[in-house]
DNA sequence: AGCACGCCGACT
DNA sequence: GTCGGCGTGCTC
């Protein structure tokens, strides 16, 4: 009986759960009879399904141990040991730690929440399901690959960069659009692939809309190769199965989204950013991580090449490739066959008078195209029909009774809608305030605009792309067929239209009313405009100069004709747009010269987020860290909760990283009621 | 974060 | 009488 009991071995498993709590937990394991079951030990990197509290969840195993600290009376046990799923790698677990450290958050924040959600499930039935699909999964393939396109010496130089040496190498491509980057892209993976028979090559883009299009490229030059696609678009069965592909090895592409940064590639070789400048590259909610910088990170520790990819790079990037730290690859022509820069004109608002938002030469210029045959881009970063609704006679008009912001008029439902919080009402016939009828839309969404456009050009074909009018799954993909059809006349959308499709019919583009972004508030709006404007601008460029050998016109109507930021632009001039931005952070104290966390609270009341601020702020001081006046966020209620944040910086990353750790330690003390969170690198202040 | 327990207000 | 509000306490 004795020795019964003591063939009986119990071992610990210190497992990593999705909650807040800073620290891992210990669970028992009883090893099994090895005389009536094969000897079954979990390692590191395992997939476990434990209680905790009152729910069952999955954990991942950071470690085995003898014993615990954990008095036995509350060391539970393992439920369900997932072996047969092959555990993560301990380069995936130290990426995350990375990131957890980095961020400031417990690892099993970071490491539960990028696995789907099937893999996580009580039960391993989709587990199962999966492994027997990606068994089905065929590599045999008949179709012959496309061929590759010659590249000119900039692109050769760049490949030949990129795939020199088996280490670490950061790269910025820089390149204006229909400068082959995405050859570049697609033989430097190439060329990674067949040095040996298991790498993996990663992909990033910034959007979903994105990846249907890069698929197909990838899918025409390796026919034969697995490619793992990973967005937040995708079902949970298909998303296992994808993940699974990556995890096991068998995919040796993998194209994705922010998300897929975080995806288990046992044999990854290179990593690529495509528009690395991309704010979508930075989560803005849980864990607020940049995929950009993680790249660069996983790719040190794995000692392989990163790509990252823009035509108008990051200043953090840009001032990277000026100091040294990266290697800047230049592409100065437009590879692409026919394609030639745009020529970019501004149209003065002072001078020419707009009615219904277009001045009388974009509507020449469009008449023009329309008379040849060619496409024109509207691009219009504001969605719905009116961004405010008024009342002339007593001032009223459509604010959001829950945040601080407009409802905007949305015509084709009928509604108002608060773009912040989502609540919607039905638009009033009369003003709540005063009665009156007349009530006015004021300024000009994208709903307006398409509105106009068919009233000026009735035997036009007007097609509107912005979030409402794809909200449906699929139906961008459909949008953008019709324009690359050629079915489409007049193309009006917002950021949705400015990315990555290439229209080989669009000749004309237009940015409607961008002024708005050079006094932001926000010291990045303009850095992101010029980003924006010229990747709208790059849609533009292949039609024009096949037909007549003019090239394509981008015009821009704006308030400002003499802004330096337009000038840059007409001059296709990013370098030396980017050196003055520079030089102004530089002066200014601000970044990439300078290191920001930000601390962000939400309370029912304005004043109690900011004296919890104020608190906070005198709370902890550290020779080099500078805590800044805790401020309202510009946008300050969202959703009937108020939010004011507090900025910190310092010149050093590890002296701001000593700080924010310690003061997160004393921020938890406080056990204030207020909801706080801290935001390492913010992107929106 | 979840989830449960716990003690006070307006309803079938 | 109970359904349910959210305060606070705990999770190996």
């Amino acid at each position: 009986m004795l020795g019964f009991i003591k063939s009986v071995e119990q071992i610990i498993l210190r497992v990593a759960l999705d909650t807040p709590l800073d620290t891992t937990f210990d669970y028992a394991w009883i090893v099994p009879d090895p005389d009536q079951h094969p000897i079954l030990r979990p390692s590191i990197g395992q997939l476990v399904i434990v209680p905790f509290g009152r729910q069952e969840v999955a954990g991942i195993v950071l470690a085995i141990a003898e014993k615990t600290d954990v008095p036995p009376n509350k060391l539970r046990t393992v439920l369900a040991l997932r072996s047969e799923l092959s555990p993560v790698s301990p380069q995936w677990l130290a990426l995350c730690q990375f990131a957890a450290e980095y961020y400031q958050r417990p690892i099993g924040e970071v490491a539960l929440p990028s696995l789907p959600k099937n893999l996580k499930a009580l039960k391993d039935v989709s587990l199962r399901r999966g492994l027997n699909k990606l068994e089905k999964l065929s590599t045999a393939q008949d179709s012959v690959p496309a061929e590759e396109p010659r590249l000119n010496p900039e692109q050769q130089t760049a490949v030949n960069a990129i795939t020199a040496k088996n280490d670490f190498a950061p790269f910025l491509l820089f390149g204006v659009t229909g400068s082959g980057k995405t050859e570049v892209f697609l033989q430097a993976s190439a060329k990674i692939l067949a040095q040996s028979d298991d790498a993996q090559v990663l992909i990033l883009v910034p959007e979903i809309n994105l990846t249907p299009q890069f698929e197909a490229h990838i899918r025409a030059r390796f026919p034969g190769l697995i490619l793992a696609t990973l967005h937040s678009g995708m079902a949970e069965g298909e998303r296992l199965l994808h993940w699974l592909s990556a995890h096991t090895g068998r995919a040796r592409i993998v194209l994705g989204t922010r998300l897929a940064m975080l995806a288990s590639l046992p044999h990854l070789r290179l990593i690529i950013v495509d528009e690395e400048h991309d704010p979508s590259y930075k989560q803005q909610e849980g864990l607020r991580y940049s995929a950009r910088d993680l790249a660069v990170w996983r790719a040190r520790q794995l000692a392989i090449p990163v790509v990252l990819g823009s035509a108008t790079p990051s200043l953090e990037s840009w001032q990277s490739a000026r100091s040294g730290k990266y290697h800047l690859l230049e592409l100065h022509e437009r590879a692409v066959p026919d394609a030639v820069l745009p020529v970019v004109k501004l149209i003065n608002l002072e001078r020419e008078k707009p009615s219904e938002g277009l001045t009388p030469r974009l509507i020449d210029s469009i008449r023009l195209r329309l008379e040849k045959g060619e496409q024109s881009l509207l691009f219009l970063n504001r969605r719905g029909y009116a961004p405010v609704l008024a009342c002339d006679a007593c001032g009223w008009i459509s604010n959001c009774t829950r945040c601080t912001a407009h409802m905007v008029m949305h015509k084709g439902d009928h509604r108002l809608r608060c773009h912040h919080c989502g609540l919607e009402q039905r638009i009033p016939r009369h003003c709540p305030t005063c009665g009156n009828i007349d009530l006015q839309p004021l300024g000009r969404g994208t709903q307006r605009m398409e509105e106009s456009l068919g009233a000026i050009f009735p035997e036009a074909k007007v097609l509107r792309i912005d979030a409402d009018s794809t909200r449906l799954k699929g139906s961008a993909a459909a949008a953008f067929d019709r324009v690359h059809s050629g079915e489409v006349d007049i193309l009006i959308g917002t950021q949705m239209v400015a990315k990555g499709h290439d229209f080989k019919h669009l000749t004309l583009v237009a940015a409607l009313n961008p002024d708005a972004a050079l006094f932001s508030q926000d010291y990045r709006a303009s850095e992101r405009l010029f980003a924006q404007l010229m990747q709208v601008a790059g849609r533009a460029g292949r039609a024009a100069k096949k037909t007549d050998g003019n090239p394509s016109e981008v015009l821009i109507q704006t308030r400002y004709p003499d802004h330096p930021l337009y000038h840059a632009l007409m001059a296709h001039d990013y370098p030396s747009f980017a050196a003055d931005l520079l030089e102004e952070r530089q002066q200014a104290h601000m970044p990439p010269f300078m290191y920001q966390a930000l601390l962000r609270a939400e309370a029912k009341e304005l004043s109690i987020a900011i004296d919890f601020l104020k608190q906070a702020a005198s709370s902890l001081h550290h020779v080099g860290i500078t805590i800044n006046d805790p401020i309202p966020m510009t946008m300050t209620r969202v959703a009937n909760v108020d939010r004011a944040q507090l900025l910190v910086e310092s010149v050093s990353r590890p002296a701001l990283q000593a700080f924010v750790k310690e003061w997160i330690t004393i921020l938890r003390a406080m056990k204030s009621r207020v909801r706080w969170s801290v935001e390492i690198d913010p992107v929106d202040i």
